[in-house]
This record gives structure tokens, C-alpha cells and sequence, in this order.
DNA sequence: AGCGGAACGTTATAACATAGCGCCTATCGA
DNA sequence: TCGATAGGCGCTATGTTATAACGTTCCGCT
């Protein structure tokens, strides 16, 4: 990876602070290329597919990328908590919060596409209350409400 | 749809009923192509997957069936609340609670593929606060936690 | 320098889902 | 009873999402 055009790396300090952080956390090493795939779905301002960002990247590195480079870096991106998947849609948005574990928690606008991540301790605790009831050893939960958000709700009342 | 064969309609009075219940409360037909799809569901003993009832269905029927004919019939199905999408796993499972409208609760195995319906109402509430207090419209919620379940974490550590 | 594991690229293919068209049939009002 | 019509169904084709499998390169370590 010789590369030289990290120049139109468009990622603030904050997040790539992060991101390095939740790296070394985790020992996992923090790739050019996986930091370039980071950068563009936060720059993508919103949920994007898998292959939207397969194009993207395209497009900024002016050559062609095979899918299984872009789920491999998204696996990662996942792996360290930096990146939720969001089940009912397809698509993977940057976590909001990155830097404890948690509950993937989504409101998911049909109208607009926007995807507001909640953070309720609340109800990740009734999530790890229920599994306990039941027996189950939780890995991961995933909370998604699909709906319409105040925004469009507000445009379409006129 | 002229066909004899209702001769191996696998599927008990109970369900049956409360299909043929769901479907007049919600004016909808329960045709016999739809009520198979139902019972074949409630067969495979847990989730499963469009593409395998399909397999499934031309197995029973001894034809071959196209894709958007059980896409149509499972988006029925989920319409009449008769069945669930697990959108972690991509796969469609029989509402173990239906006749009233919730959310689709539910602990997924990892191991053996289980899938067991939570019907907890302070989860769903919970949830339904959680919207309005981001002044969402909530339209349909899904919780699905991932992990392993009593049965599994029994069987590894023999 | 040489080893071993992680990361990466590539080809091919699997798995999941829908668009769009035409036909058939149950249902309902005239 | 007849005709209109809307819903259900089958089919072809295609779009979308995801992974298998293999070889190469990079990097840290001894």
C-alpha cells in the first residue's frame, strides 16, 4: 500500500481520534484502506449500502474494488465498534457513540432515509433482563424502529 | 386454482383457524397457495429461509415455483400478522402470538437457529416512548437479540 | 533473513429480492 | 345473469446483497 493520496482523506480529528483509539483498544490495526472506508461512510451523512460505498470508493480512488474488500473492511469497521449494521434496511451507518459497547438502537425514517441512533440504557438493560429470563447468553441485540421522523411528519402536515 | 390435492394440508385446526380469523378480521382472501405457504412455515419447526420454501413448496407440489410467488405469499402472510421477518438472519418465521398487533420480539441461537418470541410489553412500550419522546411515528418495530441459547450453552460445557 | 499471520486483491458464484407483464377468477353492482 | 374490475397468480428477467476460495503482499517477530 504505497500509496500516496492520503491527501483527500476527508475525516475530522475527532473521529479519526476515535477510530485509532477503539483500534489499539481492540489490537486491530487501522488501515489506509480502512480508514479511507470509515471516513466515506461518514462522509456519506447517513445509511449506505454496501455497494453504494463499493462505488463511492470507486469513484474517489479511480479503480475498481471488488465486494469482498468492502465486507471485509466493514466487518472490521463492525468488529471495533465503529460501524452498525442496520438489519431491516441492508445498510451500515458510523455509530454515533463509538467507544463502550452497546445496543445497536435505531429510529429508521422510510421517508427520509435518516437513521437516529438512540442510546438508552433503559432499554438495553430490560434486552439483557429478558435474555437472562430466558436462559439465553446474549452476543449482540439490535433494536430498529421503522417509522416516520418528526422532520417529515412536520413536511407532509404541510 | 382447480387442484385437488388439499389431501396433505398439514397443519392443525388450531392454526388454521386463527389464520382464516386473521385474514376476515383484516378483509384479505386465505387462498389455498397462501394457506400452504402458512403451513409449510409452521412445519419447518422454526425459521426459515424464502428460497427454502420454495424448495420446500415444489417438493410438496411437484412443480417449479418462481421466486415472486412466495415473496408474494410471505409479504401476505406478514401483512395478516400470521408471520414474522427476522431481519438479522434474512429468514421468515410463524408468529407464535398472533391475533394482536406487537413488535417482533425475538432471541436468535447462533448455534441450533432457534427462534424464540418474546412478547414482553414493557419492552414494547418502552419502545413506543422511546419514539414519541424523538417525535417519531413509529410504523413497526423489530428486537432481535443474537446469542446463545439455555439449551446450546448446556450442550457445550457437556 | 526467514517465518507466520493478518490484510488484501481477484474471480466466480451463492443467496436474497423485485420489476413488470399477461392471464385467470372471485366478487359485486347493474 | 352479465360484465366490469380488482386481486391473486405464474412467468421471465434482472437487480441487489453477500460470501467462498485461492493466491499474493505486507508486517511484525525472532
Amino acid at each position: 500500500m504505497r500509496d500516496a493520496p492520503n491527501l483527500e482523506l476527508n475525516i475530522s480529528a475527532k473521529w479519526l481520534k476515535l477510530a485509532e483509539a477503539r483500534c489499539a483498544e481492540t489490537k486491530n490495526r487501522l488501515t489506509p484502506a480502512r480508514l479511507v472506508a470509515y471516513a466515506e461512510i461518514l462522509n456519506s451523512g447517513g445509511p449506505i449500502s454496501a455497494y453504494e460505498l463499493i462505488a463511492r470508493l470507486e469513484q474517489k480512488e479511480q479503480r475498481k474494488i471488488a465486494p469482498p474488500t468492502v465486507y471485509r473492511h466493514l466487518d472490521f469497521l463492525m468488529r471495533v465498534g465503529l460501524v452498525h449494521r442496520l438489519e431491516s434496511t441492508q445498510s451500515f451507518v458510523a455509530c454515533e457513540h463509538p467507544g463502550h459497547e452497546h445496543a445497536s438502537q435505531y429510529l429508521l425514517c422510510t421517508e427520509c432515509g435518516s437513521a437516529d441512533e438512540l442510546e438508552s440504557g433503559e432499554l438495553e438493560q430490560l434486552l439483557a433482563q429478558a435474555a437472562d429470563q430466558h436462559g439465553f447468553q446474549p452476543d449482540k441485540s439490535v433494536v430498529e424502529i421503522t417509522g416516520v421522523c418528526g422532520d417529515c411528519a412536520h413536511l407532509e402536515s404541510h
